[in-house]
DNA sequence: AGTAGTGTTATATTTATATAGAACACTATA
DNA sequence: TATAGTGTTCTATATAAATATAACACTACT
C-alpha cells in the first residue's frame, strides 16, 4: 500500500509520506493499535533518509494519528475511518475522471479550485 | 478569483500560484488570448516576491499555458477548457464532501489515494 | 550481562525556496 | 525623444528540505 515518493514532484517528501500514511488510516487500511514497519524499513519502502521519515512521523504524532514507544515502535493511535459510502462516491468520480482522460494532478487542481470557489 | 497563497502550508508558494492560474484556465475563467495582470500587480495579489511570481509564470510558459511578450505582458496561450459536465460532477462531489464535514485537505488526500489504488 | 531490534538525537553538507532590492530592456504613446 | 508601464535579470541573503553518517537510548529476550 505504501509506495516510493516522487522526489521531483515539487511536493516536499515528508509531506508525501505523511499523506500516504494518513490516507491509509482514513481509508481503514491501517487499523487503530496496529504497528507500523520499523523506521529503517520505512526508509527502504519510501526510499528516503531516516530523518525525513522521522519528520513525517513526528508531525503525524502531533496531529494525533500516531503514537510511538522508544525501543518498541510506531502505532496507529485512533480510529478515524471515513464513512465507506464517501469512499464509494469518490471511487465513482475517480473512475469517471480517468475515463475522460484526465490525469491525477489536473483532477486535484480542479477539485481544489471548485472547493474554494463554491459557497457553502 | 486569484487569491493570496498560504505560506505555511508546506506547499511551495510558486506551485500554489501555478495551480491557481492553471485552474482558472482549465475552468474557463481565464480565456485564451486574455491578458494577465502585470507582474507587479500579481506580487500584490499573491503577496509574494516578483521572483516567485516569475518562477511560476515561467513554468507555466514551459507547460504551454502562457506566453509572454517583453514590455507588454503575459497572456493565456491556448484554450484547454475542461468539459463543463465534468466540472458539474466535481461540484456535486465537493458539496457532498462538504456536507459530510470533511475538509479540503483530507478530501484531496482520499481522492489521491483512491486514484492510485484503483486499477483501470 | 549481552544482544538484536527498535526509536532518537546530533552534526555537517547540499540543494531548493523565497525574499529584498536594484538595475536593465522592450513597447507604446505622448 | 522622453516617459510610463510592462517584462527580465542579477546578486546577496535567509530559511527550509533532504541527505549522509554516526552515535545514543530504550525494550525484550536469551
Amino acid at each position: 500500500m505504501l509506495r516510493k515518493v516522487d522526489k521531483h514532484s515539487g511536493i516536499p517528501v515528508y509531506l508525501q509520506i505523511m499523506n500516504q500514511i494518513k490516507s491509509e488510516i482514513l481509508l481503514g487500511n491501517l487499523k487503530a493499535e496496529s504497528q507500523l514497519p520499523p523506521v529503517r524499513e520505512l526508509e527502504t519502502i519510501f526510499d528516503v533518509n531516516v530523518n525525513t521519515i522521522l519528520k513525517a512521523l513526528d508531525k503525524l504524532k502531533n496531529e494525533g494519528f500516531l503514537v510511538s514507544e522508544q525501543g518498541i515502535g510506531y502505532f496507529v493511535a485512533k480510529n478515524v475511518s471515513i464513512d465507506p459510502q464517501i469512499t464509494q462516491e469518490i471511487k465513482k468520480l475517480v473512475s469517471n475522471l480517468k475515463s475522460k482522460g484526465l490525469d491525477l494532478y489536473t483532477s486535484l487542481l480542479l477539485i481544489e479550485e471548485v472547493w474554494k470557489n463554491e459557497k457553502l
